[in-house]
DNA sequence: CTGTTAGCGCTTTCAA
DNA sequence: TTGAAAGCGCTAACAG
């Protein structure tokens, strides 16, 4: 503490080391040598900041140039989510990529809380916000900023805004698509609606609405006969409802094929087939939603599942907003990625 | 684009607004007022700050002040832990409570970005570092910075470094206790080592060894009959090794309680007993580990677990690496934090 | 092609 | 008790 080494070295020491001026430093450091430095006085201003071990000063540079090569993320809940992780570090690495880098601020679900951490990361100065959701919503409005904004796992009713979202209806046809490919006859969907009473963490998730819809209408579509179980979208609830559906059921009338409306709950359903001691995927194809991180993939056996594009999703918001904050027109302004079919081995053809 | 509706209102703004100077107005607002501003101007200067809606910049504070109220995180990974955004989101909470902000940069595990990443940090002139690792480590050297600080779910040879990690062994010595405490006399656990060759994502994990050596002290202690089974850290791993213990051994000498690893274990363990055809906690008892959001409380039957404090752990580094950065004197350098039992469904005496 | 100069918006020493 | 003035470290007009 008592002897720092040296102090820092500022553009002006480089200068200075150089014998030029601090301008030709900034600009020597910037590239913007837009014809006016020499090639051979750059390269020595370049190898003199190196030699001293020049940083230049983000803060002051953030002051001078009003952007702070900063995005903020507001999100209801990186935390209590299996997933929000994933976007979240997406998102940071992309950002990354371009010298951006991210300020979180996690609401923890409390609408109150909203407001006050948008104007605290506006006090920051980020250039630009991305609010993420939890679960897939459709905001009525906006969030309240003059920065440009990007809503990543939700979207809102004016379709102005600059939103990525999941595609879920092409996620749950694609399910069906992969039951009916392998000949089921007899599909149960695993359903959950959103329950307004519910708990916080899932309030105004229409996910549960859509893939169920998709999934029906696929089914007629291929004539396969469909039946939806409304439940939830936990393990108990998976279990709960996989038993409603295949306990004392004879064979020649059970489904053949489950599809759950997420991983956890299909992990219920598989609980259930053990019990009632039918064999997965021999007696019963199982198909999960989400691919969540060391859930489907090391489930048994291993489950097909939909999977939710959290990383492409964060990606894409980075991309997004920074366009929109350096003023680019953006086209998509809607965004829905797909929810791609992920093959393992809790499916196969019916016996 | 064209309107903005009148431009950013400063602290001069305010200053002449009140018919004081800035330095007044700078007083007031940092509350400064060592015996050198009136009350009745203090007041005032309030006052129109308020009605000019007036808002310190950042930025030019903290170029000016040399401290940026903010806080890097620095982690392997906060996207593949199912758990990392507990300790994210408490840390970002509590940092908030103070002004402080969290900036974010997972290094994906990758050795080689983490310099950067420090780098990039210390660039932004953050105050103060939280280094964080997914799985518990002990760390032979500490990040390389001048700045302050704390890691956190994981700890480093040097007993002078801040650190805050989980007491795996008093979380283990609690679930045997709890299961000796039922009556249960012949118990297994689903250990899992770290496996050197392991995926990257748990190298140096050492929770595993720890806890099944406090498991087996305790169960030595209380005189029960106690098995390990090595395996992984995942559903499937516990499926695994419950088969081994259960498939085909008698009534008579099958073990009457599992302990696992992990939830996830913990998970497969169920599965194992349902295949069985034996009943938790009727067979069996099962205790976890982790108390996995979405996953132990949510299992059939809600699963009793050792509860990791991943929040806990992020506030307590906000504080401690905080106190280091006021230049304080922080006792308790290396704190233990205690893992509690969660008692639910999933354990009763043996029959 | 290069350097001088004037700030960005705030804090804080120092003098009035 | 208050205010003038000098920066924090950098960038970008504008002259030279």
């Amino acid at each position: 503490m008592a002897n720092q080494p040296r102090r820092r070295v500022r553009a002006a020491d480089v200068a200075a080391a150089a014998g030029v001026s601090p301008t030709a430093v900034s600009f020597a450091l910037n590239n913007r040598d837009s014809g006016n430095i020499s090639p051979e006085t750059k390269r020595r201003i370049l190898e003199t900041a190196e030699r001293l071990g020049y940083e230049p000063h983000h803060v002051a540079r953030s002051l001078r140039s009003r952007t702070t090569h900063s995005i903020g993320l507001v999100t209801d809940a990186v935390a209590s989510s299996p997933f929000g992780g994933r976007l979240l570090a997406a998102a940071a690495e992309r950002a990354e990529s371009t010298g951006h880098i991210m300020l979180v601020m996690d609401t923890h679900s409390r609408d109150d809380r909203e407001a006050a951490a948008i104007h605290e990361l506006e006090r920051r100065q980020v250039d630009a916000l991305i609010y993420a959701s939890m679960g897939f919503r459709v905001l009525s409005s906006r969030p309240t900023t003059h920065l440009p904004v990007v809503l990543a796992n939700c979207t809102a009713d004016n379709p102005d805004e600059l939103s990525v979202f999941p595609d879920d209806a092409y996620g749950a046809t694609r399910a069906l698509h992969h039951l009916a490919d392998l000949g089921h006859q007899r599909v149960t969907m695993l359903s959950g609606n959103w329950d307004p009473l519910g708990p916080r963490d899932n309030q105004g998730n229409i996910s549960g609405p859509i893939r169920r819809d998709a999934f029906l209408a696929a089914a007629r579509e291929r004539s396969v006969q469909a039946t939806v179980i409304e439940g939830g979208w936990d393990i108990h609830d998976g279990y709960r409802s996989a038993m409603t559906a295949l306990d004392g059921v004879p064979a020649g009338q059970r489904p053949t094929a489950i599809f759950a409306i997420t991983d956890r709950a299909a992990l219920g359903a598989m609980l259930a087939a053990a019990r009632l001691g039918l064999d997965v995927p021999g007696d019963l194809s199982i198909v999960g939603f989400d691919d969540q991180e060391k859930m489907a993939e090391c489930a048994v056996p291993p489950l097909t599942t939909i999977a939710l594009p959290h990383a492409r999703m964060g990606e894409e918001a980075v991309a997004m907003v920074l366009a929109a904050a350096a003023g680019e027109t953006v086209e998509d302004r809607r965004r829905a990625l797909p929810c791609e079919l992920v093959v393992r081995e809790s499916t196969a053809p019916p016996r």
